[in-house]
RNA sequence: GCCGGGGUGGGGUAGUGGACAUCCUGGGGGACUGUGGAUCCCCUGAGCCGGGUUCAAUUCCCGGUCCCGGCCCCA
């Protein structure tokens, strides 16, 4: 026997029908922002992938080599996609440029709850503007999506610049930086504590980085921070950018994170994520700025700003829903060849008219056709006999009532 | 890559170092040649894989694998 391959999933008729609900409530989000929908290829050069980021992601891609001995990897995210796609395409196409994806993803990681080998992200990138308001409106864009789907969250945001204005001041290397940041996206104060005293540093870069990661809050910490950062003024520079981003942010209930650090190095500027608050594999959500991505593609310095949605996560956190369907079943009341085709044209012309039609394929006698679509969940049955059919009609059963009514097939229409 | 808990028909389960492995549900067919949630009958179908201990393993031990979850990292 064949089973599925480790970290992916098979989805059933009912959940997909959710999933494609859903899925299209958030299209309808982006596309009200006018966001475009692309799609790239589900694979792309090594090269490409591997570009923007280190050996840990490395680690997590699928590669493989064609048959003409080229690297290649199934994509663990779709920006870099974008990123290419807008290089080989649009890049001579008025800014900004909107677009919007959905797609799977594929990490070579150890599966558990929300986590998978293959996933499915939903997300956008705003190309070409460096203004406040970009990053405002994507974020907003963020929350209405999840606001759509009924997902309970939390949003943070954060801005790389201000930890990147304290690192400058103190001359750290680029490794004590990136380890900094790891240590304070997973929230690992007393590493930081240890790694800081580790490098030698100075007590006041120690002082300044615990003070910042305080001030977790709402809008009214940046007041105090602003008065943290005075002598930092690459950081100050930073925060009056986040202040005039959120300026833009409609909503009020937002976290002021510095801690955010986003483990993918290509962001630059304001970084947020979003929470679901049921529980495990929170981050349904991660987006921020990458102003030098494109030019580490070999294009024109060119501003950009998105984010990603984890569907899957998504599906864990919205209020669970029951798909209801309108299934209509038509059943002869005897295996005749001609009730059999009558049958047939019966849900034809019903099918023409928009209806949902199932036709008893499998030869059922009457009282087991009942009962399939009892336990099928099937509202309303025809049953097509010779008595009725003399008389130009048919009759019409609903499964949850038990009504049944002799119905004239040019009525039929009106009727289911 | 590391750590914890699991794996019995399609789904849900019981039990056991020893005979054909329990029950419910589901699926197919029939009793009933035109009316359901019904009854009865027949059929279908299971101890993850490999090794070890043992006269004997689904049961005990080890390894692997997959699932669930945690770390790392992220969506």
């Amino acid at each position: 026997m064949f089973t599925r391959p480790k970290g992916t999933r098979d989805f059933l008729p009912k959940e997909m029908k959710k999933r494609r609900i859903v899925e299209e409530k958030l299209r309808r989000v982006f596309e009200s922002y006018n966001f475009r929908e692309i799609l790239t290829p589900t694979f792309e050069s090594f090269q490409l992938l591997s570009r923007k980021t280190g050996e840990e992601i490395r680690r997590q891609l699928f590669v493989f080599r064609d048959h003409g001995g080229r690297e290649m990897g199934l994509r663990p995210e779709i920006t870099s996609s974008v990123v290419r796609l807008y290089l080989n395409e649009l890049k001579n196409y008025p800014k900004p440029i909107k677009l919007y994806y959905f797609a799977n993803c594929f990490r070579y990681e150890n599966p558990q709850a929300g986590r998978y080998r293959e996933f499915w992200q939903m997300g956008c990138e705003l190309i070409g503007s460096k203004y406040p308001i970009a990053d405002g409106e994507v974020i907003n864009l963020a929350m209405d999506g999840l606001d759509a789907v009924g997902v309970d969250y939390e949003t943070h945001i954060g801005h790389l610049g201000v930890l990147k204005g304290i690192f400058q001041k103190f001359n750290l290397s680029e490794e004590e930086e990136l380890n900094i940041r790891r240590l304070i996206d997973k929230e690992d104060y007393k590493g930081l504590r240890d790694y800081l005293e580790s490098i030698e540093s100075s007590q006041e870069l120690r002082e300044i980085v615990f003070t910042l990661l305080k001030f977790k809050g709402e809008r009214e910490v940046l007041g105090e921070v602003r008065e943290v950062l005075r002598d930092y003024p690459l950081s100050l520079q930073a925060l009056r950018n986040l202040e005039e981003i959120l300026e833009f942010v409609k909503k009020e209930d937002v976290v002021i994170n510095f801690g955010i650090a986003r483990g993918l190095d290509y962001y630059t500027g304001m970084v947020f994520e979003i929470y679901g608050k049921r529980g495990g594999a929170k981050q349904v959500c991660g987006g921020g700025r990458y102003d030098n991505l494109i030019e580490l593609f070999g294009g024109e310095p060119t501003p950009a700003v998105g984010f990603a949605y984890g569907f899957d996560r998504i599906m864990m956190n919205i209020p669970d829903f029951e798909v209801e369907e309108e299934v209509i079943l038509v059943v002869p009341v005897k295996k005749d060849i001609n009730l059999l085709k009558k049958s047939m044209e019966i849900a034809d012309e019903l099918r023409r008219r928009g209806k949902v039609v199932e036709v008893d394929l499998m030869y059922r006698r009457l009282n087991k056709a009942l009962n399939y679509a009892n336990t099928m969940g099937i509202r309303k049955v025809i049953i097509v006999g010779e008595r009725e059919l003399e008389q130009g009609m048919v009759l019409l059963r609903d499964m949850r009532t038990g009504e049944q009514i002799g119905v004239k097939l040019e009525e039929l229409g009106e009727y289911v």
